[in-house]
DNA sequence: ATTACCATACTTGTATACAAGTAGACGGAG
DNA sequence: CTCCGTCTACTTGTATACAAGTATGGTAAT
């Protein structure tokens, strides 16, 4: 379930957008279920306007699909995960070259504090916590080069990366939290090869840890950057 | 100026997206710059509903930035246009590896009916039909691997693409005709690099292409690929 | 039974109305 | 002169109203 705080300082369209991207995600709405903006306002009690705003952003999402007549949902398979990775690692690996030329020293030390924060989550079982830390540990990387342009495709993908990083915690706190201090140890290891600049490691990991969360790795994008390395 | 047919099928709010978009990347609006929906909305004779609708299109484009009071006018600077081709090299860089696991041969087929399509359009001294087969040539590559979120990241780039090519044009056909002859050669050379898989030939006469447009090659991105080529 | 047509109800896009909140100017008190 | 408060005008966010167009179901004619 997503927390209430994610809700607060949003607009209600904003609202709208994210429990309906909640439910899209997590399969509460089925793949190609229709949806006019009408039904919507009633559902969530409000008027059009606001669920106009929501359908926008979810449309952008890709997550739904903006006919003449509704709004189809458009669920998200194995392929449309694997996608979203290739996008993180192309984010990832851009932002690892730029960080590279440049002092890392602040970053690791953010980054550590992000890691804190996660233990802290795990601590207190708080599912929706950690996978927010997460991604803002991953973001804090992104953040440091200053690539607008980059910042904005993070931010696209963001919030789906959230829900479905909140969605596997969930999974992960009730049925298999050891599974932590293994993501723990990969967190760790991925602020190791930051510091000392090691591309070869730092792909590895990010490899890892993407296959933590996806089950399984990109095969595709790993072969294509692999020999580069 | 914006040819009217671009304007066809799209709704209000999108057209005066572009009508502005237009207008800020070719600093006919300047930086920094306050505009109300109110004001926007007077000015373009409709009601705030569409204006709303194109701030948020620009909000997302990194045109504007919406603030309490009134959206900001952010114009593009010589670094946010560096970051735009970044960005195109890596949708490119991207697009090139997969296609290579593919059979191009109906992508290369495709390439030369856009290339004679802007040779038509130079023929014709229209530089907005060019500007646009410009951009579809490359669409067609990126199109062509099936990859949704790549796609995605393209169409939110596309629209400021578009425009700074349609400026660049303007003027290329006015003060320096011949430079077409040298754009051709660069895009008959890009389908040849695709056709033999060229990998290293291909990054090159992308860093060329963009220098065409941008008048300086991203030595930072430049240099962080050409040693894994 | 099938096909053509029309009425109806629902769709989105745009315009307008209303509510809550903020910036900024103006004026009065210290 | 400076500082504080109030008032006004304008801001956005949401709700409602209206217009144009479309899918659908039923009916009538063949």
């Amino acid at each position: 379930m997503i927390p209430k705080q994610w809700m607060d300082q949003l607009s209600t369209g904003e609202q709208i957008a994210l429990d309906l991207r909640y439910k899209i995600i997590s399969n509460q709405i089925k793949d190609g279920e229709k949806l006019s903006e009408n039904t919507l306002a009633q559902m969530y009690e409000v008027s059009r306007s606001p669920v106009r705003d929501a359908l926008k952003i979810l449309s952008n999402d890709k997550l739904i699909r903006l006919e003449r007549m509704g709004a189809v949902i458009m669920a998200l398979s194995e392929n449309d995960i694997k996608e979203l990775y290739d996008m993180r690692l192309m984010i990832e690996s851009f932002s690892f070259e730029r960080m590279s030329k440049k002092d890392v020293s602040k970053v690791v030390l953010e980054l550590h504090k992000k890691l804190e924060m996660m233990k802290v989550a795990v601590k207190f079982d708080d599912a929706a916590e950690f996978a927010l830390q997460d991604i803002l540990f991953h973001q804090t990387m992104i953040e440091s080069i200053h690539h607008k342009q980059l910042e904005k495709l993070w931010i696209s993908i963001k919030p789906t990366m959230l829900i479905l990083n909140l969605i596997s915690m969930e999974k992960r706190m009730k049925f298999n939290k050891d599974d932590f201090e293994r993501i723990f140890k990969n967190h760790h290891e991925y602020i190791l090869t930051v510091e000392q600049r090691d591309r070869k490691g730092y792909k590895e990991v990010l490899h890892m840890n993407f296959g933590d969360v996806h089950e399984e790795i990109d095969d595709l994008f790993y072969s294509q950057t692999k020999e580069e390395i």
